[in-house]
DNA sequence: TTTTATATTTAGGCAAGACTAAAAAAATAT
DNA sequence: ATATTTTTTTAGTCTTGCCTAAATATAAAA
C-alpha cells in the first residue's frame, strides 16, 4: 500500500505531532529523520497529493485522518515487535529498537492480528510507550516526568522518554527498569538533580537522567 | 548488506542452480522472477562485480562461495519465520509464504540465532522443505516423489514439491499433510494417475499431484 | 553451410528517493 | 523600513532497479 520511505515520514511526522503543537515543519521533519529539507520538500508534496497530508508552501504539514492511520498503524506494529523480541525472543530493553525498524513494515493485517494475540493484546511496549489499538487509538495514562516530582514523594517508572542504547543501559546499572519504585529524597533547585532511592540504593541523578524517565506517583 | 533485490536474484538463481544441473541462464532468472531479461542482465552483471557469482556474456551464471552463502542465509529465514507463522501464530501451511518473502529480508543475525532456538532448532519448514543451517549446509533426506512409488507400497508424506496455495488447499482436502501416511494401491501406467488410501479413504490422485508429492518409503 | 529463430546483451529512459547549489519566501535584527 | 539571517523551495543530478526497443551472439533448421 505504501513504501518503506512513506511509512517513515508519516511515522516521523505523526511523533513532531505529539511533542508540539501546530503544523510540523520542513526543517523538524529533516532533522528527525537525518535527511536534507530539499528531501524533505520532494516527499511532502507526494504525501499531500495523497491526501495523507495538507501541506501549504512555507507552512508545513498536518497528517489527514488517513494519515494518522496509517502512522499509528506503523507505530502499532513497530511497538509489538518489540514486545515479540522482548517477552519472546529474550531481548534485552535497549536491542529491539533497530530491528523493529525494519519488522514495521512488514505488510499483513492477519499477522499483526495474530501477533497480537499470541502475546496476549499488551497496552505497552518494552519502554513503556502505549500501543495503538488497530484504530490507531492510543491508551492515555497520566504519567509524569521524575522531574516533576516533589522531595519526599515516590513513583513507579513507567516509561522512557529517550529510548537510546546508552540511556537504557544506564537505567540497567541503576537497576532502573518498567516497574521499578523510585523515592525522590532529595532535588536540588540549581541544577535539576535528585538524589534518589530505588530499592536499598540511594543515588544521585542528573537533570537529565530526571527528564527521561516517566513515573506515575502512588 | 545486500539489497532486498540482490537477496532475491540470488535466492532464486540458488533454486534454479538446484533444480538442474549447470549454469543458470538469464532467461530462466528472468522467468522465475517474473522479470524482463534484460533486468537480469544489468543485476548479475553487478552480482558479478561483487562476486557474488560467475558470469560469462551469454553462458549464464553460477554462485559463488559467498553467493551461496548469501541465499542460504536468506532461505534459512524464510523458511525459519514460516515455522514461526505456522507453529506459534497458527497460520495454515498455504498462508505463509507471502509473508515470509518479506520477512526473509529482516537484517539481524542475533535475531536469526534466537528465533532459531525459540522455534527449537528445527530442521524443515511447513512445507518439509529442509532448513540450512547457519553456515549455509543443507540436510540431505532421501525422499521421492509420490510419483515414483511402486503399486502395494507405501510412504510417508515428507513433504510438497509445489507449494502453491492452491495445491496445498487440495491436498488439505484430501486430508494429506506433513505425516501422513500414503498407500498406493493402484497405479495407471498410461497416465501416472493412481489410486492411494489414506486414513479410511481411498480416492484417485493425478500424475500431476503425485508428481508434487515427496514421501519417504517405509 | 547458409538461413532462421531464439537467447542475450546494449542503449536509452523512467520513477523513487536521495543529494547539492541556488533562488525565493519568511522571520529577525538594525 | 530596510537589511540580514534563516527556512523552505526549486532546479538539476545521481543511484537503484526496472522497462522497451534495437543490436548481436548463439542455436536450430533448411
Ligand atoms: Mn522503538
Ligand atoms: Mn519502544
Ligand atoms: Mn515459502
Ligand atoms: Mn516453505
Amino acid at each position: 500500500m505504501f513504501t518503506l520511505a512513506e511509512e517513515n515520514y508519516l511515522k516521523a511526522i505523526f511523533h513532531l505531532e505529539h511533542d508540539s503543537a501546530g503544523e510540523v515543519s520542513t526543517n523538524a521533519i529533516a532533522e528527525s529523520m537525518d535527511t536534507r529539507p530539499s528531501s524533505v520538500t520532494d516527499m511532502i508534496q507526494k504525501l499531500a497529493e495523497k491526501k495523507l497530508l495538507t501541506y501549504k508552501r512555507y507552512k508545513g504539514v498536518k497528517l489527514t485522518k488517513e494519515g494518522i492511520k496509517v502512522a499509528a498503524n506503523v507505530i502499532r506494529k513497530h511497538r509489538l515487535w518489540e514486545v515479540f523480541l522482548v517477552e519472546k525472543l529474550n531481548f534485552h530493553w535497549d536491542e529491539v529498537h533497530e530491528i523493529a525498524e525494519q519488522l514495521e513494515h512488514i505488510q499483513s493485517e492477519e499477522l499483526i492480528t495474530r501477533l497480537d494475540k499470541f502475546l496476549g493484546s499488551p497496552d505497552f511496549d518494552p519502554h513503556g510507550d502505549p500501543i495503538p489499538d488497530k484504530h490507531g487509538v492510543l491508551k492515555r495514562t497520566e504519567k509524569r516526568l521524575l522531574s516533576e516530582i516533589e522531595k519526599n514523594q515516590q513513583g513507579v517508572c513507567v516509561g522512557v522518554k529517550e529510548s537510546s542504547a546508552e540511556f537504557l543501559q544506564y537505567l540497567d546499572k541503576k537497576k532502573i527498569s518498567i516497574g521499578t519504585k523510585i523515592s525522590v529524597l532529595g532535588k536540588e533547585f540549581f541544577d535539576g538533580s535528585m538524589i534518589i532511592q530505588v530499592g536499598a540504593d540511594q543515588f544521585f541523578i542528573s537533570k537529565m537522567v530526571a527528564e527521561n524517565l516517566f513515573v506515575q506517583t502512588l
